[in-house]
DNA sequence: ACCTGAACACCGTTCAAGT
DNA sequence: ACCTGAACACCGTTCAAGT
């Protein structure tokens, strides 16, 4: 799977005329598949049957790179319709699309909030987030803290989720250190509760509830 | 001031004399003042005037040292009183101490969450909480969904900070995205609000509120 | 314009050898 | 038991050189 567009084209031409989005392309593809550490010039050129030193003469260096192809996924992502009755309902749904998307190709999500791109990889959906709560009548400043609010915690929880609690070493895992505590300020219920995982998906939404219902009316126009 | 420890030690003794604690404070040294990057494990050795495999003998590798860092910052940490009159208060200020401390020592947290343990450094903060929630009323599961929730926002909050707009490339600044997007649905004085950055330390408060009102029962006992 | 080869300055980690 | 020196298999990046 590595070397047949080398065979090919370099037959046929001086230069491998290897052209910039085909890296892009190569480059995407490692990540969504293997993740962002497997994103290395090397391995990458080795996909693709050149140099190293090719890939720097487009691409200019890793990290533009990384921008390059979280701008390339961003521009095929399709837009994902806004469900709900009531305006907070669409809002929540609107924050609930960029948790599922942020969640379904999260290789991607990582490396793009480590390389500060995340606003690059969700805008539209953040736009539409910020039309749903306009529709809601929040505009301006409350608007823009609500978003960045969303943004956060799905964030927060995405990085949760990056390190599961089985590929830690033992002493690290929430369950060993909570089942050492020993408190007598603290139920043994929620001792034992913080030892075990949470749902995460109805807690997501929760959370996201509750910082939209503080900021959103319950009723807007409309239904009384 | 690398290498005094060299001249005075390894004169008098045929051993460095080297012990665990002191590669530990060394490397948590290097992590606060310049970040986990900094902490490689052949700056350390030079910082200690020790050759490489020494650390290694020590602490077995990398991603042990840095449980062991985090271990240790936890153990030194003073807890911090919590404040306020009501439950709910309480347990907003339990909260936000969380936020406070995080963010008192970034680049530990960093580091600890990059590493999956956050909940070693953190743990008897979320302690503290969970005490807090128990006298607010709220036990087992639901306190459990409460930490968890906090403790994703001020994740999310925090690595929103870690790549301050200034540090990124043009490209990649909100205000840059926000100012191209030409959206119908969405109001012009949002679109400026979104472009500009929000009040950091207002926001996760109003967040924090929010997550906790929707939890806490207004009052518990007492004050009617 | 496009690509290669060799090199530089880094990483984490291991292993045989010394005292 | 504690430490060194040399080596291995990686990184990102640059630069002179080729066509």
């Amino acid at each position: 799977m590595t070397s047949t567009r080398t065979s090919e084209r370099r037959a046929s031409t001086r230069h491998a005329g290897l052209e910039r989005h085909e890296i892009i392309d190569a480059a995407l593809a490692i990540v969504t598949a293997e993740g962002g550490a497997a994103l290395t010039m090397r391995r990458l050129a080795a996909d693709l049957g050149v140099t190293t030193t090719t890939i720097y003469w487009h691409v200019g260096n890793r990290e533009q790179l990384v921008v390059a192809i979280v701008e390339r996924f961003a521009e095929e992502q399709s837009a994902i319709p806004v469900i709900g009755r009531t305006p907070r309902r669409r809002v929540l749904h609107a924050a609930m699309n960029l948790w599922r998307s942020a969640r379904g190709h999260r290789n991607l999500t990582a490396l793009a909030s480590a390389a500060g791109a995340t606003t690059l990889l969700e805008l539209p959906l953040e736009a539409a987030l910020a039309a749903e709560l306009g529709a809601a009548g929040v505009h301006g400043e409350r608007a823009r803290d609500v978003v960045q609010a969303v943004l956060a915690c799905i964030a927060g929880f995405l990085i949760s989720e990056w390190r599961p609690a089985e590929q830690r070493p033992e002493a690290l895992r929430p369950s060993e250190l909570w089942s050492r505590v020993d408190d007598p300020r603290i139920d043994p219920s929620t001792l034992r509760a913080l030892a075990s995982p949470a749902d995460h998906e109805r807690l997501v939404e929760s959370t996201l509830r509750a910082i939209i219902d503080a900021a959103v009316p319950e009723t807007h126009r409309g239904t009384p």
